[in-house]
DNA sequence: GCAAGTGTATTAAAAGTCTTAGTACACTTA
DNA sequence: TAAGTGTACTAAGACTTTTAATACACTTGC
């Protein structure tokens, strides 16, 4: 379900997260599905309990997740997180635009660039 | 010249090497310009010289700053570092860009803000 | 040559973060 | 009741960041 990449310099918690967060986004983990439990993720990946439950924490935070105590983590509602990922994505392409903006990049190649980028197929998760 | 922000998570150096390289970017300090030395900066800034000369030393592989020892530090003339920059800020544009689209903002969306982010005034840095 | 200012290198220690380890508790399900 | 779940806490080790102190080589100006 997941592999960790130890040449990464971020806390693997972070790593953790970010990964299911993309499999959420992407559709493979539909609403409601149950993840593992945070034993069995810790034990699946060879880390501590401790670092998956931060994972899920900072999932739960983003809106990606819920909890049961008792039962277990699912995904939540796409409705919940849908409007917010947009607003996230927007901004980041925002100062994207900015940045090349202001470091030369002619509007012409920017918009070349998003046509470009906008006939690309739509990977599933076959980027990693 | 440059205020650090303790609340930033980051490491300092990695701060102060960012700050600089804003203000080279941005032509505040021009080509073959001086920037103060290891010593003054950290006096400046109440931090370790240490903390100073990694920022330069980063600075310097990034290719925005040179070395002469025993003079000190100066600012790359802007060719050397202009067409990896556009580079950079291109790799960004492109990933956001693929970010967005996954996250369902439409083409539409993208190419009208880009034109509204080009019909913007270029900022000095006055966004701080 | 000499002094002052420059970049550079090294070692040590303090502080903080990340991760592991172990334990404990409350809850849900069967 | 037993097993599985999330949660909380403390302690320790590893690592990074930062400070501190010192030393050396170079350049400039006297």
């Amino acid at each position: 379900m997941i592999v960790i990449d130890y040449r990464d310099k971020r806390p693997l918690y972070e790593q953790v997260a970010e990964k299911i967060a993309h499999l959420i986004i992407c559709g493979v983990l539909e609403s409601n599905a149950k993840l593992p439990s945070v034993r069995s993720l810790a034990m699946d990946l060879s880390v501590n309990p401790n670092t998956i439950q931060r994972a899920y924490a900072q999932l739960e935070q983003d809106g990606y997740i819920y909890t049961v105590v008792g039962r277990g983590n699912y995904v939540t509602d796409s409705q919940e997180w849908k409007s917010g990922r947009l607003q996230e994505v927007s901004d980041e392409l925002r100062a994207a635009l900015r940045n090349a903006r202001d470091a030369g990049l002619s509007r012409e190649e920017a918009l070349n660039l998003a046509n470009e980028i906008y006939q690309e197929k739509k990977e599933g998760s076959a980027n990693d």
